[in-house]
Formats: structure tokens, C-alpha cells, sequence
RNA sequence: GGGCGCGUAGCUCAGCGGUAGAGCACCUGUCUUACACACAGGCGGUCGCCGGUUCGAGACCGGCCGCGCCCACCA
């Protein structure tokens, strides 16, 4: 393909060009790798992103989701922060202040892990080097990494107050977390106590509930027999799936009214291997229906059980380490991996003949730790937890009742799922990267939580709790901590609650459920629950959730499948625009989107017609000015300013409803379907071969017009091109801070859109007729090659007829 | 076991009461002075199945089949 180079000093336009071509202030082509980058250097330069707390505007706030600061960004950010970015920069052009609040979040485990790889790598362990020594490296790490996200959102084009970026273990939101701890502990919601609780052998640390995944796993399920191997003497016969755990039985349990066992309740049988004698007890939680009707008791290793040991006082002895291997149960079992001993234990008591019918495969659920894959451990250990129960309620209501409003509606069973069956919240890891819990322990067994202000108890014997607290703790108070929470801050005041949250569905139970629990009580213990607004209280007013993206043939991306798209190599190929877009017009609310490379192309492509059709205005004069008196127009002119404030009323009621995809998809059939197929051609034939139609002055102004709201309606989700033509078109300084379209308020006028239909009719009959014939398709060119160069449609029209009929 | 959602052109998806749509793919033309990252024309669907409501149903109701995701303490 060749094309004509640039006239690049474009004041001295070659003399064959028409007077009214301005279109020497656009480059030769869009190429978008090569000028974005100096677009947003601009943006930022100008100080367009910065928010300004004393300005008398109505303000419009968002946080974003902070992604982890030694991660990357993939796709799904990439969409996150295109929604984030479209919605902020229309409220921008709407005349809100605006702020788009950045930041990274320290990720505990996650980052820990990488560091702590890095060391395995050299053959060190986090414990060779200390504490201090492996913190300091982990922040060694993160300065070295953390600019990655940085230059993915620059890339992007995020619209983002970067001079008020935020990092959750920065000082000042160390600060709110030690605020709201102290608060919460003195308020007892706050506890420490030993719980059985999720345990991963590999972190060698706590997990939440909601940090295990459960997955079918084809296990053994073996019978044993408890007590005389003597039919005629007492005895029982439990299944289980994990044999190991029987080293920890202390009870073997029936159901209260099973005939089959109420000889034995009361009774104790001898443990087969560590020969304690343990007792058969009798609970309703036993389904006599299920298997024999009878359960081995585990309580230091399963969740009922746990709570049946409480019920009955059983010992609750554990049988493992830290790392998951056997312990302290004086067999010869102790040392072995869980995994080694489920066999040995199952041989041993094979050998025995206490394994009763034949062990059978069985699919069965199981736990992982999401972040490191391995089966997870129940294990009975002294943890701190959150006290949810007032929390998720508050966190329901809000919902309830309207102060928040979750998009798209369906997904609100889910959030009320959620919170209205919340466990207590274990939020202490035994890891070293994070926000150490703010308590000392004195020799005496005192328990002492130290605030913000305070200093920390000193002397022998005093030492400070080893564990951090669970990432999604200081995340939780992101919507505030990030304005400077607890101080009383002018952000504060104007920016919370913020407007809006965007995130994906898959973490409202991580992240969304936790804010609301977190600012409603923030926000009350501030005035002690009384003089503020509870519609001030809660974290954001909307929250939209958007789905995952999966790739073309509608799986889930990741890395492990190789099937993951790079947005920075995405924006190399096709620029930030075209990704932007095609997320954009993917996203509708809640479900999730497949993307493909064909799906960017198309982007581009846009992007492409866009340049050349404002290319078309500026080639022939088009300036965006003061319209004409409408009785002066053309049919055309009339058709297509009324479709013009048609698509800017309908677009705006789509974007209020965060129907981002269908907003964007709105733009792209106006665009391209009226505006260039249609309106350009029209307004060719309205200006003239040589541009001295009679019609051609007003032309240019609203074709002017009409190619301005145009780039306005489409720069927030497309802001690299839309600035670049506009900025050409209007000569003004950025479209970043134009002002948003609004419809014109004339009424619009039925008959020119009614002519405008039977125009296009004609036009599309005329041209399937001459590709019938095998005649040259383009009526527009027949049109004007036979001379109409038309003052307006009406004699158009009738000449099209002639033609149409002379052609026959 | 509970919750949510989905099954519409080859693929990805809109449409949610009134004569079947888009993008991509495919076929046929066309370098027409904004654009071949384009233009024009075309092929292609009994809208998962069965009932019902209605003058009229992808669209509303009931049932069924298939698929996906989330939650849940199935020994």
C-alpha cells in the first residue's frame, strides 16, 4: 500500500489544495504506539488528573483497586481501569471535580513468597536472614518492582491522581490500621483465641476462610474398626478419608437414638494404636443413615469435630507440626509426612485386621490454599479474629436499604450470601511482610494493644505479637485510609464516601464486603455513632461488577494455560485505544467477556475510521463553531443533528446506568454506520466538488459540529485519538477538559428523518441494482458525476429517481 | 445441598412482546479524490426441548435437557 507522504510543514500547503484544507495538522496516520505516550505526559504536565479538594464543584470519587506492587497488570485490570477511566473522564467533562485515587496494595503472601523464592534460589531461608534483614529485602524488592504498574497505567492512559498514590503499608495507612485495630479491639470485636482454623503446611501460617478453595479429589475411604476385633465383643466401625488423623481420635461418635449403638454409649474402646482408651459418645450431629452410623472424632483436625469436642469436653490433642508432618503422638508415626503416614497408618491397621471390606476410591471435596495450591490442614492453633457478626449485618443493610446499590442486581444474593452467614474472620498469618499486629505481651501474661500515638510497653519480658495481619485487613480501608483517615482531612470531607466501585465479581467477598463492614464502623466510631449522616458512612454509593475475560474460545486466561493476553504487548500491536475499546464494548455488567485479537483489530480499525473521517472534516474545511439558524440547513444537516442529540441523550442514560458495553457499542454504530457512511457522503455532495456549493459554508460548520460531539461522546473511552483530532479540529487546548455534550434542546424534526430514509432506500436499491448488473456499485459516485451536486436532498432525491430509472 | 447465570448465524455476543441483529469469519465485486485497518453486494438461524399466557413470544409463565460459576462442616 502506498500513500501519499505527509505535507508536513503545514503552512505551506501545496498550492493544488483546496483553500479550505486544514488538514495539515493532522499526521499522515494514526500511529498510536508512537504518540500516546507523549499525549499522557501532557494530560499530566497540565495537572488534569489532579484533584482539587477546595473547588466549589460537585465532586465525583473513585478509588482504585489496588493491584499488587510487585505484580503486573493482565486483562482484567486492563478492564477495571478502562471502566474506571471512562466514568471519571466524562464526570470530568460533566464539570465534577474528580478524583481517581491510585495506588498498590503490599500483598502478604504473595510478595513474601516471591521474595522468599528468590532466597531458595541461593539456597537461604527467610530464617537465616531474620526478621529485619528479610523485611528489608522484601522492600528492596518492592522498590525495584514497583514501577511496572506505573508504566502499565501510563500506558493505559489512567486518568489517575498520581500526587495522591497510596501504598497500604505507607505510613499514614499503617496509621488507620493501627487506629481502627486499637478501636476495634476496645470495642471487643477484635479477639485472640484458639480456633481451629485453616492451615497451610506450606506458608506455615493461618488462612482465611475464604483463601481455601475446595476441589474433587479422587481419595481412599477406609473403613476401620475401633474396639474387639470379636464380632461377639464391643466394637465399632468408622470410614474415613484421612486414616492419619485417627491418631488424634478422642471419641467415637453415634447418634443419640440409633438402637444399633446405645449399648455401647457410655462405654470407652481402646484407641488400636496409642492404646488409650477412648469414649463412645452420643450427638445429634450424627446421620445414623450415613455409612455405618458412627464417626471417628478428630478434634484438633476437623471442623465438626472441633465443635463436638467442645460439646462433649474431649482432649482436642494435635498430632501436627507447623510443616504438616506427625507429632507428639509417642507412635512411630511421629516425623512422617501427612501424606506418608495416611498410608503407613492404613498398613499398620490392614496388618492389625481393623481395615474392615476393602478400601474404595472416593471423590471427595477438599480444601486447597488458594495462593500455594497444597491441601490445606485444619489445625488447632491461637489466632486473632474479627468479630463479624454486627459488621456484615451493618454491611447487608446498606445494602438493603439502598445506601449502596450493587450493578447488575443480580449479583446481590451472592454479597447477602455472604455477609449474612459470615464466619469470624481470622486475620493474624505467621508471616514477617505486613502490618504487624499492634499488641505486646508482658512478662505477666498482660495484654497490651498499643495505638498510633502510643509507645509500645518496654522492659524484660515485653515483646511484641510475631504475626501480620491478613492483606485484605488494610485493603478493607482503603476508601478511607487512602484520604488520610483518621485524621479529619478535606479529602475526607469532599471525596468519601466515593461514588462509585469498580471491580470484578470474584472478589466481593475478598475486598467489597470488607470495606462496608470497615467504613460503616470507621466512619460511626468517629462521631461515636451519633451526629453523622449514615448515608455518609458507607464506602461507596454504586458498586459495579464487571465479569472475568476469557480468551476466544471462552476460557478462563492464565498463565498456567499460556492462553493469557499481555495488555502492554496488546497496546504494542493494536494501541491503547483499541484495547480500551474492546473491553469497553465487551463489558456488560456481571458477565464475563471473551476476547480475541480479531476483536482488537476491529478496535483499530475504529480508531482508523475515526482519524480518517475527521481527516474528510479538516481536508474540507470542517471547523467546530457557532451552528447556523436551523431553518437554514439541509435536510441532512437537520437528520444528522438530530440523530446527534438522539445518540448523546441515549449514551448518557447508558453510561448512568453503567451499561458500558452498550455505550460503547451505541458510539460505534453511530459513528460508523450514519456519521461516515451516510452523514460524510452527504455533506461531500452538499460542499461540492470544488467546495462552492451554496451549501457549503454551513456544511462545514456542522459537519464541524457534528465530528466534535462525536470525539467528545467517545474520548473517555478512547482518550489517545479522540485528543489528538480534536485537539486538531477545534484548535483548543484538550478534549480531557472540554465539556461534556448535551443535546441542543431544538425538537427534532420527523421529516427530515423521514426523507433522510427514503434517501437511504433509494440509494440501497439503486446500488443492489447495478451490482446485479455487474455495473460499477457506487451511487454516491454516480451522484456526482452526474452533476447533482445538490443544494439540498429534495432535488437530490428526485435526480436519484431519474437515475435510478435511466439506469434501468 | 443452596444461590446465580447461560444455551440466538461458523465463533463471540446484543436483542427481552410486534415482520430475526452486530462484530469477526466466509463468498462476489471495487484502488470511487477520508479510509483496502476501506466501500458495495451476498451466503448464513425452525432464537436448547416441551407445554402455557397472548391477536401476536428468542422475548412472559411452568416443566425438562445441557453447560458454567459461586457458596456449603457430606464422616
Amino acid at each position: 500500500m502506498t500513500r501519499p507522504a505527509p505535507q508536513s510543514p503545514p503552512t505551506t500547503a501545496p498550492s493544488a489544495a483546496s483553500p479550505h484544507d486544514r488538514s495539515g495538522v493532522l499526521p499522515a496516520q494514526w500511529d498510536p504506539a508512537a504518540m500516546e505516550g507523549a499525549l499522557y505526559q501532557r494530560w499530566v504536565q497540565a495537572g488534569y488528573f489532579t484533584a482539587n479538594p477546595a473547588s466549589d464543584k460537585p465532586a465525583f470519587s473513585v478509588v482504585l483497586p489496588p493491584p499488587n506492587v510487585t505484580g503486573s497488570l493482565h486483562l482484567g485490570h486492563a478492564l477495571d481501569h478502562t471502566l474506571m477511566d471512562a466514568m471519571t473522564r466524562r464526570k470530568r467533562m460533566q464539570g465534577y471535580e474528580v478524583l481517581w485515587l491510585p495506588g498498590t496494595d503490599h500483598a502478604g503472601i504473595a510478595t513474601q513468597a516471591v521474595v522468599e523464592k528468590q532466597l531458595a534460589a541461593n539456597g537461604t531461608t527467610r530464617h537465616d536472614l531474620g526478621r529485619e534483614l528479610f523485611v528489608d529485602k522484601v522492600w528492596d524488592w518492592v522498590r525495584q518492582s514497583g514501577d511496572t504498574v506505573r508504566g502499565q497505567m501510563r500506558r493505559l492512559g489512567d486518568g489517575v491522581d498520581w500526587s495522591r498514590e497510596r501504598f497500604t503499608l505507607d505510613e499514614g495507612l499503617s496509621r488507620a490500621v493501627q487506629t481502627i485495630f486499637a478501636r476495634m479491639y476496645a470495642d471487643g470485636l477484635i479477639y485472640r483465641a484458639e480456633r481451629l482454623v485453616n492451615w497451610s503446611p506450606v506458608l506455615q501460617s493461618a488462612i482465611s476462610d475464604i483463601e481455601v478453595t475446595f476441589a474433587d479429589v479422587e481419595g481412599e475411604l477406609v473403613s476401620l474398626r475401633y474396639g474387639s476385633l470379636d464380632d461377639a465383643e464391643p466394637h465399632v466401625v468408622v470410614a474415613t478419608t484421612r486414616v492419619e488423623t485417627m491418631l488424634g481420635d478422642t471419641a467415637v461418635a453415634v447418634h443419640p437414638d440409633d438402637p444399633r449403638y446405645a449399648h455401647l454409649v457410655g462405654t470407652t474402646l481402646e484407641h488400636p494404636i496409642t492404646g488409650r482408651q477412648i469414649p463412645v459418645i452420643a450427638d445429634d450431629y450424627v446421620d445414623p443413615e450415613f455409612g455405618t452410623g458412627a464417626v471417628k472424632i478428630t478434634p484438633a483436625h476437623d471442623p465438626n469435630d472441633f465443635e463436638m469436642g467442645r460439646r462433649h469436653n474431649l482432649a482436642m490433642p494435635s498430632i501436627m507440626d507447623t510443616t504438616g508432618c506427625i507429632t507428639s503422638t509417642g507412635t512411630r508415626f511421629d516425623g512422617m509426612d501427612r501424606f506418608a503416614a495416611r498410608v503407613a497408618v492404613r498398613e499398620e491397621l490392614a496388618r492389625q485386621g481393623r481395615v474392615v471390606k476393602e478400601v474404595r476410591p472416593y471423590l471427595h471435596s477438599v480444601g486447597h490454599s488458594e495462593r500455594t495450591g497444597e491441601p490445606i490442614e485444619p489445625r488447632l492453633s491461637l489466632q486473632w479474629f474479627v468479630a463479624t457478626s454486627g459488621l456484615s449485618r451493618s454491611a447487608g443493610d446498606a445494602v438493603r436499604d439502598g445506601r449502596t446499590t450493587i450493578h447488575p442486581r443480580s449479583q446481590e444474593p451472592r454479597f447477602f450470601g455472604w455477609v449474612d452467614n459470615m464466619h469470624d474472620w481470622c486475620i493474624s498469618r505467621q508471616l514477617w511482610w505486613g502490618h504487624r499486629i499492634p499488641i505486646w505481651y508482658g512478662p505477666d501474661g498482660e495484654t497490651v494493644c498499643v495505638g498510633p500515638d502510643e509507645t509500645p510497653p518496654s522492659g524484660d519480658g515485653w515483646f511484641q505479637d510475631p504475626d501480620v495481619l491478613d492483606t485484605w485487613f488494610s485493603s478493607g480501608l482503603w476508601p478511607f485510609s487512602t484520604m488520610g483517615w483518621p485524621e479529619r482531612t478535606l479529602e475526607l470531607e469532599r471525596f468519601y464516601p466515593t461514588s462509585v466501585l469498580v471491580t470484578g465479581y470474584d472478589i466481593i467477598f475478598f475486598w467489597v464486603a470488607r470495606m462496608m463492614m470497615f467504613g460503616l464502623y470507621a466512619m460511626e466510631s468517629d462521631t461515636g455513632g451519633d451526629g453523622r449522616n449514615p448515608e455518609q458512612s458507607v464506602p461507596f454509593g454504586d458498586v459495579v461488577l464487571h465479569g472475568l475475560i476469557r480468551d476466544a474460545e471462552g476460557r478462563k486466561m492464565s498463565k498456567s494455560r499460556g492462553n493469557g493476553i499481555d495488555p502492554i504487548e496488546w497496546m504494542d500491536t493494536f494501541g491503547a485505544d483499541a484495547v480500551r475499546f474492546t473491553l469497553a464494548r465487551g463489558a456488560n455488567p456481571g458477565s464475563d467477556l471473551s476476547v480475541g485479537d480479531e476483536h482488537a483489530q476491529a478496535s483499530r480499525n475504529f480508531a482508523t475510521k475515526l482519524f480518517n473521517a475527521t481527516r474528510l472534516g479538516l481536508l474540507n474545511g470542517a471547523v467546530a463553531g457557532r451552528l447556523p439558524e436551523r431553518d437554514g440547513l439541509t435536510v441532512a444537516d437537520r437528520w444528522i443533528l438530530d440523530r446527534l442529540d438522539a445518540v448523546v441523550a441515549e449514551h448518557d442514560v447508558l453510561a448512568e446506568r453503567y451499561e458500558i458495553g452498550k455505550a460503547a457499542e451505541l458510539l460505534y454504530h453511530f459513528a460508523w454506520d450514519e456519521v461516515c457512511d451516510w452523514y460524510l457522503e452527504l455533506a461531500k455532495v452538499q460542499l461540492g466538488r470544488d467546495g462552492d456549493e451554496p451549501t457549503a459554508p454551513a456544511t462545514r460548520v456542522v459537519l464541524g459540529h457534528v465530528l466534535d460531539v462525536l470525539l467528545r461522546l467517545l474520548h473517555p473511552l478512547m482518550p489517545f485519538v479522540t485528543e489528538t483530532l480534536w485537539t486538531a479540529l477545534t484548535e483548543q487546548e484538550s478534549v480531557v477538559v472540554a465539556s461534556w455534550p448535551c443535546p441542543s434542546g431544538h425538537d427534532p424534526d420527523p421529516t427530515a428523518a423521514q426523507q433522510v430514509a427514503d434517501l437511504q432506500a433509494l440509494v440501497t436499491e439503486l446500488r443492489r441494482f447495478r451490482a446485479d448488473q455487474g455495473l460499477r456499485p457506487s451511487a454516491r459516485v454516480a451522484a456526482r458525476v452526474s452533476g447533482l451536486g445538490a443544494a439540498d436532498l429534495e432535488p437530490l432525491t428526485d435526480a436519484l429517481v431519474a437515475l435510478a430509472r435511466l439506469t434501468e
